[in-house]
DNA sequence: ATCAGCATGTAATTAGTTACATGATTCC
DNA sequence: GGAATCATGTAACTAATTACATGCTGAT
């Protein structure tokens, strides 16, 4: 529901073609909000095809050809529409605590495994995190722009935080396997 | 991906019709696997299809009647092989978070309102996971099953507490508006 | 007898995922 | 000229959402 507005986030703090688009959404913007290759070159289809973006017209628009584009003054505007106006909160759907609750009836055997694989991940996650957050947010930011990035990242952090904490808990009330 | 999984859960712990299900799926399983009756009357008939659940036969068969539900142990087999399983953490995406950083080029123009509001909802989810674990979660609990359902209702709690605080210092954080 | 609410469904649309196809460029 | 990689796309499928349809039950 969001992807043209991710998109159009993007493309404003620099204009990208699709595959830079791809590698942004493995990184910053996709930390909160991913997309695959594919879903990304159809909403810019979409996207220019509305007449909210455009593709910079130095390049050629041929298949293998990299193909460029930049946000439109109607593209901004939708966006700034949509981030002022009120928006109902999406549903949430978290398999690991549904998961441990089909543990609760159907036992705990085998769970400890991928809770621990699942732990590592969180823990890689939060140091990538604070990595960023060391480099680009050093004390005494101070621009509207920053504040408001360093906020995001701080989300990430300290949700990041409370997985792992929250894993290693879950992981110390198990039931010990038998080996 | 999973509403097989939620669906098989819940009728686990007790056996219902659609609508029941359709109930509990706005309470307790919904806080972390929501779904629609549309979304649970067509999963029934899946798993009623291959084998996982049968209808209880005491009750008619008819459109407006109702029609509970049971797990076979079939059913039970593939929750606990999915439960046990390796499972890949699913891609995350979190429009606040997104609008934020929309903000940061679009501006924030409008943001608090809705900001508020979201503040709002997430401490009434918070107040009412604090009632239930009063209620449900005295100290001295002791079955691993009543400590993983705490384990997943803790969750919530952390998870709320999280963003009540999120959103308060965010709110605290953008720049005044113009009335 | 009709209306409100319970209960079960169907249909259409949109969003997201997975698998595959194709051209261009560079390096060997 | 062949392989690897960059870059852009199509197609098919699965999951989720939105809107609508229909029968049953009990109260007035």
């Amino acid at each position: 529901m969001s992807l043209p507005h991710a998109i159009l986030t993007a493309l404003l703090e620099k204009p990208s073609s699709g595959l830079e688009l791809t590698r942004r959404f493995d990184r910053s913007i996709g930390y909160f909000w991913s997309a695959t290759h594919q879903q990304i070159y159809r909403e810019l289809g979409k996207l220019e095809a509305e007449g909210h973006i455009r593709a910079l017209p130095s390049e050629a628009p041929a298949r293998g050809q990299k193909k460029s584009y930049e946000v439109l003054p109607e593209g901004r505007a939708e966006l700034a529409r949509w981030t002022a106006g009120p928006q109902d909160p999406r549903p949430h759907r978290d398999a690991t605590l549904l998961r441990l609750r089909a543990a609760a009836v159907v036992g705990t055997a085998g769970l400890a495994t991928d809770l621990t694989r699942h732990l590592a991940l969180h823990q890689r996650q939060l140091a990538e995190y604070q990595e960023i957050e060391a480099r680009d947010f050093p004390p005494g930011d101070d621009s509207t722009q920053a504040r408001l990035h360093h906020l995001v990242l701080r989300a990430g952090i300290e949700l990041e935080t409370f997985w792992t904490d929250w894993l290693a808990r879950a992981l110390a009330e198990l039931p010990a396997e038998e080996p």
